[in-house]
DNA sequence: CGAAAAACTTGCACAGCGTGCAAGTTTTGG
DNA sequence: CCAAAACTTGCACGCTGTGCAAGTTTTTCG
C-alpha cells in the first residue's frame, strides 16, 4: 500500500528524501506559526538544518515547498487507475483509484497537516496558484492513462481530457467543503462530491433539482 | 454588447485605461518577440512609457499582466448567465453564457493576440498557475451567480461549485485544442467540447463508448 | 582497502522582484 | 482659481532565484 518508501534506496538516496522532507517540515511549520508573510527562505532553510542554497537545490520557491505534497499523490494514482478493471466506467475508476490512495484515502498519513496546509493554501492566492499549477500536472497524468485505458488518441478525442478535468474538479470540490468543515474524514466529502456529480441533472431544461 | 468601454469616464479614469492596456500590450509583444527569459518589469515600462514604480501600480508582477485579459472575461461572463431564462438547464445557460461573450464568443477582440497569449500561457508553467489562480476566481465567481439562480445555498449544496467547475474545465480543454489547432474558431471549440461532454458515458460501466 | 569519479553542499556574487515612503505632478470639484 | 484628492516617480531596502567554483561526502571499481 505505500509508495516510494526508502526500501531499494542508497545512503545517498535515502539522505536526500530525509532533507526535502526536513525543508517541507520546517516551512509548513513555521509557516503555521508566524503566517506566510513572515516566511523566508533562510528561515526555513536555518530550521531545515541546511544553506539557503541548498533550499533551491530542493525546491523552487517556497511556495513550492509548501504545495508539493498534495501532487505528489498523482503518480499512485494514476497506477491504482490503470490497475481498475477495464469494465469499470471511467468515472468510477477514477473515483476508486483516489479513494484508495494514501493521500485522499480513508488514512492519509497525517491528516492534521494535510488540513492546516490546505487551509493555509487557500487562504493564500499565491499558494492556490501554485498548486492548481501541480494539479494541472496531475490532471495531464490521468488524463494520458484514462486515454491508455480506453484505447483512444488523446489528441484526437476530447473524452480523456474532460473526464480527468472533471474528476479533479469534483476532488477539489470535496477539498474545499472538507477543509471548510474540518472534522469529516476527506474521502467521505469526495464520496459525497462524486454522488452529487453523479446525481446532477446537468443539461435537462424546465423545472431544475427535483424541490424535494 | 461592449463592456467596460469609456462611456462614462473622467479624464483620470481613461488614462488609467489607457496605461494599464500599454503595459499589457508591451509585455505580450515583449514576451512574443524575445521570450519570457529576458522579459522584465524594467524594460515593460519602458516600452510603455511609464516608470518601473508605476507598472507595480497596476500589476503585482510581470505574469499578472500577460494574464489578467483571460479572467476579465468572467464578470460578464457572470452578467449574461444572470439573463438567461430560469427554466433553463444551469449546463446550457452556461455555455450560451460563455459562447455570447465578447472574449470567448464569435469575434473575440483580437484572436491572434488572444491566440498567441494563451500559447505563450501554456508553454510556461509560471505563466499557467497564474492563469489557473484568476481562472479559480473566475469559477467562484459562476459558482455564486448560479446558487443565486438556482436559489440555493452555495456552503450547503456542492451543486453550483460543481456546475461552475465543470464548466470551467470544459472551457479549459478547449482552449486548449484550440491553440494545439489554430486554424479554427474558438466557439467551436467549445462548443464541440460541451457537446463532447455531454454525449459522454460518464458513470455506466460495461462496454464504454458504443464503437460506432 | 584506497584512489579517482560522481554527486551533493555551500558561499559568493549578481540581477531582478516587490513594496513602503515621501516628494512632486496632475486632475477634480467647488 | 484654489485646495483636496489621486496618480507618478525615485529611492531605499530586503528578499528571490541562479550560475559558478571551491569544498565535502558518497559511490564505484580496480
Amino acid at each position: 500500500m505505500v509508495f516510494q518508501e526508502d526500501a531499494f534506496l542508497g545512503r545517498r538516496e535515502q539522505k536526500k528524501l530525509e532533507t526535502r522532507r526536513a525543508i517541507r517540515d520546517a516551512a509548513l511549520d513555521l509557516a503555521l506559526e508566524d503566517g506566510l508573510e513572515s516566511l523566508t527562505v533562510e528561515l526555513i532553510a536555518h530550521n531545515a538544518g541546511v544553506s539557503p542554497r541548498t533550499f533551491f537545490n530542493y525546491f523552487a520557491s517556497k511556495e513550492d515547498a509548501l504545495v508539493t505534497e498534495a501532487a505528489e499523490g498523482a503518480t499512485q494514482v494514476r497506477a491504482l487507475l490503470l490497475e481498475r478493471p477495464a469494465e469499470e466506467s471511467p468515472m468510477r475508476a477514477l473515483h476508486h483509484a483516489i479513494i484508495t490512495s494514501d493521500y485522499y484515502g480513508s488514512i492519509p498519513p497525517d491528516r492534521d497537516r494535510l488540513l492546516a496546509r490546505q487551509r493555509l493554501t487557500q487562504d493564500h492566492p499565491s499558494l492556490m496558484a501554485h498548486q492548481l499549477g501541480k494539479i494541472a500536472n496531475a490532471e495531464r497524468t490521468f488524463a494520458v492513462a484514462l486515454a491508455e485505458r480506453m484505447d483512444t488518441d488523446i489528441d484526437q478525442d476530447l473524452v480523456p481530457e474532460l473526464l480527468a478535468a472533471t474528476a479533479v474538479s469534483i476532488i477539489r470540490v470535496a477539498m474545499r467543503h472538507w477543509v471548510a468543515e474540518g472534522d469529516r474524514p476527506l474521502y467521505e466529502l469526495i464520496d459525497m462530491a462524486f454522488k452529487r456529480f453523479e446525481d446532477m441533472d446537468l443539461f435537462s431544461d424546465g423545472a431544475v433539482g427535483a424541490t424535494s
